[in-house]
DNA sequence: ACTTTTCTGTACTCTTCGGTATATTAAAGT
DNA sequence: ACTTTAATATACCGAAGAGTACAGAAAAGT
């Protein structure tokens, strides 16, 4: 009973995102996210509580999508490390206006030292994906592809520190190629 | 002739450094400001000119101040993998209050993107510190202790990038001894 | 001593911020 | 058809945002 959204929360969820992600938390104004969402003052106060809860789910719903397709790019990958490859290329932006960055890090740099709640949040998301590129280490280790040196998971954080600072150096730099360098470079740390 | 300035360009810069440093930009009110910098708003008009170029001139305070203790910290090595050790090192909190991160990782991630201005100063900043990290890599390479493989300054930029990976994961990572081993990985993809 | 110039401090501007009260509209249950 | 319940839209709130006008205060030059 009574009258049903007008709108669908995952979708204006989905806007929000782009809004954080794009311009952080401090930034992104009210006027902001509802103009992008489509959606009045009251209608994203009824549904999301408030800005901050609001980020929290726009981060959460991001990382919900960043491991799905994580998840389908590593398994398209003709070998572990070349899976491992690709994962490092996803910090290299593909246009010049893709310049967004990955709002994990985003959101690590800007938030996480004084929210304590989003910190957890992606602490266990970065935990997550570091359990995902494990299987792929492991699978190249079996595979002799990779060294033996390091324990699976420790070589994932290894990739995942890794990514962040791919993430840190696109912001300043343009050229796809430097990145991929770098990130070749990086992954050398794994090989036999 | 005139009233001669009650406060010192220099401190009031350093106190304003901090404040930026630690909330960004945005987050960072002129009410903050000019209480960190103990400093009434026209003074700070009159000197600065605006937020915004305070906050520039405020980021090159700090990279003047990095690149100089970067000076220091290089030459102090026992050996040139050892210098560049230390130079991962400085990622690593001493304290779990120090969590501040990397000033210019922050404003890469905040402001980079939508300032052309502030971009700039980082990327000078960022060529200057590879620069410096390049001859190291060269004598090491001279000495045996670092590999042929890549050139001075690509090998010197791959540093950059992991230092910057390892800023971002020390907001969500407390334990100082994962952040060493993972500096140390990624330090060994210079190692013959 | 006096004038001039410059900095300081108070108080103010206008705008935008996050968040909400209230009235209206529309869907569901009876 | 009518009541109930929930979502919408308009308009507003106090607080805080960045930036400034203006008068008083202090240092330099004459």
């Amino acid at each position: 009973m009574g009258r049903i959204k007008q709108f669908k929360v995952e979708d204006a969820l989905a806007k929000a995102t782009d809004v954080f992600w794009q311009k952080g938390f401090e930034a992104a104004s009210l006027t902001d996210l509802t103009e992008e969402m489509g959606i009045q003052r009251p209608s994203l106060y009824d549904t999301f509580g408030s800005k901050a809860e609001l980020y929290r789910d726009a981060l959460m719903a991001y990382q919900a999508g960043a491991r799905a397709q994580l998840d389908k790019l590593l398994a398209e990958g003709t070998t572990p490390v070349d899976s491992l490859r690709r994962f490092l290329a996803t910090a290299i932006p593909d246009s010049v206006n893709d310049r967004k960055g990955c709002f994990c890090v985003n959101a690590s740099i800007e938030t996480a030292s004084h929210e304590a709640e989003i910190q957890e949040v992606l602490q266990k998301h970065f935990l997550q994906v570091q359990t995902l590129l494990a299987r792929y280490v492991s699978a190249g280790q079996a595979a002799g592809e990779i060294s033996l040196d390091l324990s699976p998971m420790d070589a994932a954080g290894y990739l995942l520190t890794l990514i962040h600072g791919l993430h840190v150096t696109a912001r300043t730099t343009a050229d796809p190629a430097i990145l991929t360098a770098r990130a070749e470079c990086g992954l050398s740390a794994l090989l036999p």
